[in-house]
DNA sequence: TTTAGGG
DNA sequence: CCCTAAA
């Protein structure tokens, strides 16, 4: 999820959920539509998905720069149009040579014509109207361009023949060739414009360098990163390798005017590059081992794997992985890249949320793997956000491990070897705690801190809840609101075989207290699987064992506290208090659950309950 | 496989 | 929270 400044939030649950299921919409529609190949029908469902994702790109702090960049930009035009005629002169760039008669505007990129006369209307439009430098060098990507478009067009079966036609060229695309391909002078020139003065400096690279960070105004730029079209400088974002395929590759720009829709045809276009990436993969696996990665980590993590992780903890990793698609509040754009590339350019994170299933378990599983201390390799799976905003002091056993700690540490460590950061966010205390023994191994990046942002609400529950218990059945997890764990966190603690036994605790929310308690209410104390079915279909990480260990406390902690009610107010720091309405339900059920026989339509019951005891029913 | 209870 | 016996 996205703030309003562009940083990365936790998503909740529910809102995974929803997202999930949106994208299983999208997906099926998706899937159908690239069977049929007709790339207008993507951009029938671009702007829900694809659309819909592309906001995980902030650059919202890029867009002031654009600003700036584009009237220097533009200032180059000038430039650049002399040196692309010099070039279309001395150079074998015929299509860019013959774009340039045809193209009487500078101000809007050439276009890409790549003989695709037979085309009837460019459905697969080029985000990489790239500035005109951009084509205006690369005789190699004309051809490229019209690959993929063709395939789309002409092979039926294509979508997934599209993507692989893609692949290869990931690693060329995005990365050098904007400012790579242009010329010492147009270099020169682009410095002058951008830095306002000349230069001597002969260094491609450093030229490149040197633009590019003052484009980007980041001191991370190490290659270009960014593309540039129609005259403005679109800075790319962690989707880039998926993206920046597609964008450049399928380059066949049209008109200029058709900017907007350039932009969105093309879009549409990733999203169905990216599904295809999936569908792809999952039915030729072998096919991108290479180019992919993530075959090459499957294989490893075949190969390796000693152990299955428990069904919880495979519960625990897709919870995870669903819950998040955007682990790092996105580092700068190279990092993404480079992180991207690593990893396979499946791994953007745009596509993280499409590909979460497959990739990011492979990811976990791959970064735990070779985390693992040397010779144990117990599967930790990769867990997202350490701390919660209270310390807890209460986990006796865990004291030692006091996730503040873990995480500063982490966070230091990070920043200290902060490097392949993709499967960021996620972090085990297992980790850190390796990372500690073993420093200089690999760290995830970017400590969650920025990331936390739901806090431990403590909402009152939602108007209807339960007040109308039937509606709840019908929509079980809707009553989820807004509200997240937030932390999760896996202590390893050692134990006197020798092994090391994973504890895993989530701290229950109100939320799920809640839920908990409607579904007692709902069911009767004991038909924790079913309350789990009902009320806990979306949190795969509490079992029915979990329902029933909950419960217990809760009816412990309502008999406690309720007596001395003043007194006992003082409550234990650290310790989440359970608000007193959920205690007095807690107690009520409690209560007629000896009275009456579970049976018994215990509904009925607690709303009268609830209300007889009304003095303070606020509860409902 | 789910519940119940102990740790 | 984990583990395990019992159903």
């Amino acid at each position: 999820m996205v703030e309003g400044d562009g940083r990365l939030v936790p998503a909740t649950d529910d809102e995974v959920m929803e997202m999930e299921d949106f994208l299983e919409h999208e997906n099926s529609e998706m899937r159908v539509v690239a069977d049929t190949g007709q790339s207008l029908e993507c951009i029938s469902i671009e702007r829900s998905s694809s659309g819909k994702l592309r906001l995980e790109c902030p650059k919202g702090t890029a867009d002031a720069d654009f600003g700036k960049l584009n009237a220097k930009l533009q200032m180059l035009q000038k430039v650049k149009q002399e040196e692309r005629l010099r070039l279309s002169c001395e150079s074998p760039i015929r299509s860019c040579a013959k774009k340039e008669s045809q193209c009487s505007d500078d101000k809007f990129p050439v276009m890409v014509e790549n003989n695709q006369s037979d085309t009837p209307h460019q459905e697969i439009p080029s985000l990489a109207s790239s500035l005109n430098y951009t084509h205006s060098n690369q005789s190699g990507s004309v051809d490229q361009c019209s690959r993929p478009s063709e395939g789309v067009m002409e092979s039926g079966s294509s979508a997934s023949a599209v993507y692989s036609a893609l692949k290869p060229d990931f690693s060329m695309f995005d990365g050098e060739i904007c400012l790579d391909k242009l010329s010492i002078r147009e270099l020169h020139e682009l410095f002058k414009v951008t830095f306002g003065r000349e230069t001597t400096v002969k260094d491609k690279q450093w030229l490149k360098r040197r633009i590019a960070m003052s484009l980007t105004n980041s001191r991370d730029v190490s290659a270009t990163t960014f593309i540039i079209k129609d005259n403005k400088i679109i800075r790319k974002c962690e989707d880039s390798s998926g993206n920046g395929d597609a964008e450049n590759v399928i380059s066949m720009d049209n008109a200029a005017g058709e900017a907007d829709i350039n932009f969105k045809d093309s879009s549409a276009l990733e999203g169905c590059v990216t599904e295809d990436n999936q569908v792809v993969s999952e039915t030729k696996p072998g096919k991108h081992d290479m180019e992919n990665g993530l075959g090459v980590e499957d294989h490893q993590r075949a190969a390796k794997r000693v152990r299955k992780p428990t069904k919880r903890y495979i519960e625990e990793l897709s919870e995870n992985e669903s819950r998040d698609p955007n682990p790092t509040p996105t580092p700068t754009p190279t990092a993404m890249l480079s992180s991207s590339r690593n990893f396979g350019p499946g791994l953007s994170t745009t596509s993280y949320v499409r590909l979460s299933r497959d990739t990011c378990s492979e990811m976990r599983t791959f970064i735990t793997r070779v985390d693992s201390l040397g010779g144990s390799d117990v599967q930790v799976p990769c867990v997202s956000r350490v701390r919660r905003s209270h310390p807890r002091k209460d986990i006796t056993s865990l004291t030692k491990f006091l996730p503040i700690d873990l995480a500063k540490d982490a966070k230091l460590d990070n920043k200290a070897l902060g490097e392949n950061g993709s499967c960021a966010a996620s972090e085990s205390l297992e980790k850190v705690l390796k990372a500690r023994s073993t420093p200089g191994k690999f760290q995830p990046m970017r400590a969650t801190e920025t990331l936390l942002s739901s806090e431990p609400e403590k909402e009152q529950q939602l108007p209807g809840v339960s007040t109308n218990e039937p509606q709840q059945e019908s929509r079980p997890k809707r009553a989820d609101p807004p509200s997240h764990p937030s932390e999760d966190s896996i202590v390893t603690v050692p134990t006197a075989k020798g092994g090391m036994r994973r504890k895993h605790h989530r701290a229950w929310t109100p939320v799920e207290v809640m839920k908990l308690v409607d579904g007692v209410s709902r069911c009767g104390a004991g038909k924790w699987s079913e309350i789990k079915r009902l009320s806990f279909s979306s949190h795969s990480y509490r079992t029915s064992v979990d329902l029933k260990d909950k419960w217990r406390n809760l009816l412990k902690a309502s008999f406690a506290q309720t007596p001395a009610d003043e007194g006992m107010n003082v409550r234990k720091h650290g310790t989440t208090p359970i608000p007193e309405t959920i205690l007095v339900r807690v107690r009520e059920l409690a209560g007629m659950n000896s009275q009456a026989p579970p049976n018994f339509s215990s509904r009925n019951l607690v709303a009268g309950a609830g209300n007889a005891h009304g003095h303070r029913s606020g509860y409902l």
